[in-house]
DNA sequence: CCTTATGCCTGAATGC
DNA sequence: TGCATTCAGGCATAAG
């Protein structure tokens, strides 16, 4: 499920293909992946303009029109980016088709959960959700104390912390077991009963799992794929995500698996701490 | 502040 | 083999 180094990926893959391109025509197969506007509103605000640039912010992909419009995208669990240099059939689960002067984009979604939203750029920041999100984890304002001070006073589970967008964005279910699992930490553990040491290493945690994520093109554990359609390469270098029962890299002995803030959890019982 | 439940979805995996 | 159930989960929202 695309998490931040998946969209990353999709954004670095993807940005060398559209940007300067114009879209001329936009083929709207399932209006539920568009979000703001009716379709036939979407199209007239989208056809004609040039694509910029591609952004990110945590797994959000903020897509700059030329005459200020932003669209942004969000994969959710299997959305799909597809760019093809030549016209291609849309594929099953394909919603919505950019044409470009040259080449296409294609927005697939399995589930159905992804969206599209256009919104004016200088108005992006009314987004609510967008709005609240924290710290971006690669950026250099993520430092070991800001993340102690957006846990301090919170009881919840570090794991459960750790998913919420607002607290730090990016992470999803994958990446935040890989990085408590690297950071030691039991992933029940309160977040305020972290200590500055146990924060600075899960900092840390997280910043490398994140970049490992990238540097290996993401994580292909079943539906992800980047723009051209490849698969990462990091569901091979997994520590703990999907591994319940195998032995653990380090002390040899099972992971368990469980439930947590309703999300499958896997971690080391002997390990994590 | 926190939790759990629900809805959104389809396909793969599992159960009988 | 086949039919039914379970599971995967990001995020908004509601309820406790």
């Amino acid at each position: 499920m695309p998490e931040l180094p998946e969209v990353e990926t999709i954004r670095r893959t993807l940005v060398g293909h559209v940007a300067g391109r114009t879209i001329e025509t936009l083929e709207v197969r399932w209006p539920g992946a568009l979000l703001g506007w009716q379709d036939s509103e979407f199209t007239d605000i989208v056809q004609g303009q040039m694509i910029e640039g591609i952004g990110r912010r945590g797994k959000y992909l903020l897509i700059a029109l030329k005459q200020g419009w932003t669209l942004i995208a969000h994969m959710r669990m299997t959305g799909k980016l597809l760019y093809y240099a030549q016209p291609e059939p849309a594929e099953k689960h394909t919603h919505v088709v950019f044409r470009f002067d040259q080449g296409e984009l294609h927005f697939n979604d399995v589930r159905k959960f992804g969206r599209i939203l256009a919104v004016p750029t200088d108005e992006q920041m009314l987004i609510p959700s967008l709005a609240r999100l924290g710290p971006e984890p690669l950026e250099a304002g993520f430092t070991p104390t800001v993340l102690y001070q957006r846990l301090a006073g919170k009881k919840r589970p570090i794991k459960a912390a750790l998913l919420d967008q607002d607290v730090v964005a990016g992470l999803g279910n994958i990446y935040t077991d890989e990085a408590l699992f690297l950071a030691r930490l039991n992933p029940s553990r309160a977040a305020q009963s972290l200590n500055e040491k146990e924060i600075q290493v899960l900092h840390g945690a997280i910043v490398t799992v994140l970049q490992a994520g990238i540097e290996a093109q993401g994580t292909s554990f079943r539906d992800y794929r980047d723009a051209n359609g490849e698969k990462g390469a990091f569901q091979e270098a997994l520590q703990v995500y999907g591994r319940a029962n195998e032995p653990c890299q380090v002390c040899g002995r099972p992971l368990t698996k469980s439930r947590l803030s309703g999300r499958t959890t896997v971690f080391c019982p002997e390990c994590q701490h």
